[in-house]
RNA sequence: GCGCCCGUAGCUCAACUGGAUAGAGCAACUGCCUUCUAAGCAGUAGGUUACAGGUUCGAGCCCUGUCGGGCGUACCA
């Protein structure tokens, strides 16, 4: 419909200024019911090249249009300019039937068929297991995958993490101590050690495997190597909870050994834009626009944590990825432009990175700021948040806010709310629909063909028109990264069911009027099972 | 100091990236269950979109400045 209209839009206009480039012209969704279901603006916008009021000129061009009147029922100038149109109520049901027939695959879209994504998200060393400070990164980067699936797109998901750098050997050391110390060793953990329970844990299987022949070695890659392997088992049973699969655990370290690094350091110094400081290796950053150059190889021979980020991207892009996005907060946007300004050096397409950077989660607990610290252990695992709420109200509440927005996360309220949590309206909406389905069932027998035109009813035509937008939204929270997007698009469905379910009755109607009805009920379940899918929530039968 | 993000109802947040009368959920108040799940529906109340200018047919959204908050600004990750 969409494209119908612009094309018969464009068509009349040129038919009505010859010499004007045309513009595009935007078709929107107004936000007001009575405006129609589609209006354009173009009319205001040619207000100035063509020196006209706009009411004149969307006069002329409603005068001209050529439409058929079987799509179109009316075509309305109305506000300062707008032109909105009415659709006709059978290119309702033609749609309706239509939305029916795909079922489960109901807004699938192709813009994105045959590419191959990549999506980054969590990538947290594995120091200890993942908290609610994790989580918004988890469940955002799971989400984007699953649009960008929805939308045709071959994605893989990947957690990059580094085994190598100094906080890991921190985690060893600690675990090295709590293993003395249970075996009976007078051994204080240092000041910075990791304290949280869970590394006395690691050193307890250390013993039951091993006993105590560490005992005199606490520097033995044994404590590292266990404790990491402890960790990492965690962190992807609680992603698993989350329904989290990654494809794949990419280590920092293989960028050394496959030589990335190396190469990166030589390609970059092949353009000049390396040079020798102080005893460390700097890239000229300063040339891109930046106030200083910034340190990728330090003067101890180490390299910054920029350096293999750099060559961690370039490695991504060789494998053949079309696009490789990044999902991070706030904290590491400094980072971006010198990875994007290196990999443009390098001769990659800038365009080929994206980044989702999202905005920190407040903690609150009792009311307050809660400020955590995987080191000093005090934080709340996502386990012990599904422990309390489930990974449904969790995954929704990582999703229900822009990106770009601060998130509060209330724990007392999250574990408070768990019948009442909005989650649950979505959900609601599902379960009711399957209820009355298996009531009908029982009693009602149809025969014939569904007669969709039977549907009149107010509420009845808002919940179609809504229906019919489910492909829009899905596209939109994809391409903006953005899920929430998603999230008020179901729960404007969701509303429009309830509404539905007071106003119109299935059970005691007429029986063509209760077919039709249960044809409709079966697209609302379909979009809201469709749309909780792509979220990662369970859409219930029962409640 | 400089850079990025944010500031919308008492609280938490929307507003499809410049459109028409700024909307939901909590919290408060009022109604609605002998009929398909009341985890619901209908209604009342709540706003100078932080402030001051500017751009244009039109601004919560774009530009400038001010105030307030977050994050950066490391030879830390």
């Amino acid at each position: 419909m969409n494209d119908y209209l612009k094309h018969i839009i464009s068509e009349a206009l040129q038919r009505l200024y010859p010499d004007l480039e045309l513009p595009e012209v935007v078709l929107e969704k107004p936000r007001i019911a009575e405006h129609g279901d589609l209006a354009t603006n173009v009319a205001m916008t040619l207000a100035k090249p063509l020196r006209k009021p706009p009411r004149a000129i969307a006069e002329e061009l409603v005068n001209t249009l050529n439409y058929d009147a079987g799509q179109l029922e009316g075509i309305e100038i109305a506000g300062p300019g707008f032109i909105n149109f009415r659709f006709a109520p059978n290119w309702l049901y033609t749609a309706l039937k239509g939305a029916l027939e795909q079922g489960e695959t109901y807004g699938k879209g192709r813009q994105l068929a045959g590419k191959r994504y990549q999506v980054e998200f969590v990538s947290a060393n594995p120091t200890g297991p993942l908290t609610v400070g994790h989580g918004r990164n988890a469940v955002l980067g799971d989400t984007v995958a699953r649009l960008y699936e929805w939308v045709g797109a071959d994605v893989d998901r990947e957690y990059y993490f580094n085994n190598a750098g100094r906080q890991m050997r921190v985690l060893g050391n600690s675990v090295a101590v709590r293993y003395q110390q249970l075996l009976g060793r007078e051994v204080d953990l240092p000041e910075g050690s990791y304290e949280g329970e869970y590394i006395v844990d690691i050193a307890r299987t250390l013993i039951e495997e091993h006993k105590d022949a560490f005992i005199d070695q606490p520097d033995h890659l044994i404590f590292k190597e266990t404790a990491e392997r402890v960790i990492f088992d965690d962190i992807s049973r609680t992603l698993d909870r989350m329904n989290i699969r990654m494809n794949t655990y990419f280590n920092e370290n293989d960028l050394y050994e496959n030589g990335s690094i190396d190469d990166v350091l030589k390609r970059l110094d092949e353009k000049g834009l390396t040079y020798k400081e102080d005893g460390a290796l700097w890239f000229k950053t300063t040339s891109f626009g930046k106030e200083k150059d910034t340190v990728l190889v330090k003067s101890s021979g180490e390299p910054t944590y920029r350096l293999p980020d750099i060559a961690y991207h370039a490695h991504k892009l060789d494998r053949g990825y079309d696009v490789c996005v990044d999902i991070f907060g706030a904290d590491h946007i400094a980072t971006y432009p010198d990875v994007l300004s290196a990999l443009g050096v390098l001769g990659y397409d800038q365009n080929r990175v994206d980044v989702l950077v999202y905005q920190f989660v407040t903690i609150v607990m009792d009311g307050k700021p809660f400020k955590m610290s995987t080191r000093k252990a005090n934080f709340v695992t996502l386990d012990e948040l599904m422990d309390e709420v489930g990974s449904d109200v969790t995954r929704f509440f990582f999703l229900m806010r822009s990106p770009g927005t601060h998130l509060e996360f209330d724990i007392a309220q999250a574990k408070e709310s768990g019948e009442k949590n909005p989650v649950f309206y979505l959900q609601y909406a599902h379960a009711r629909i399957k209820s009355i389905m298996r009531k009908v069932e029982e009693t009602m027998q149809f025969d014939g063909e569904v007669d969709l035109p039977l549907l009149q009813h107010e509420t009845e035509i808002k919940l179609m028109k809504d229906l019919l937008d489910f492909p829009h939204w899905v596209i939109s929270a994809a391409m903006s990264k953005e899920p929430h997007r998603l999230i008020n698009y179901l729960n404007d469905v969701a509303a429009g069911f309830h509404k539905f379910y007071h106003d119109c009755r299935i059970m005691g109607e007429e029986a063509k009027l209760a077919q039709a009805r249960i044809a409709l009920l079966t697209g609302v379940a379909t979009v809201m099972a469709n749309g909780l899918t792509i979220l990662g929530i369970d859409a219930p039968d029962r409640m």
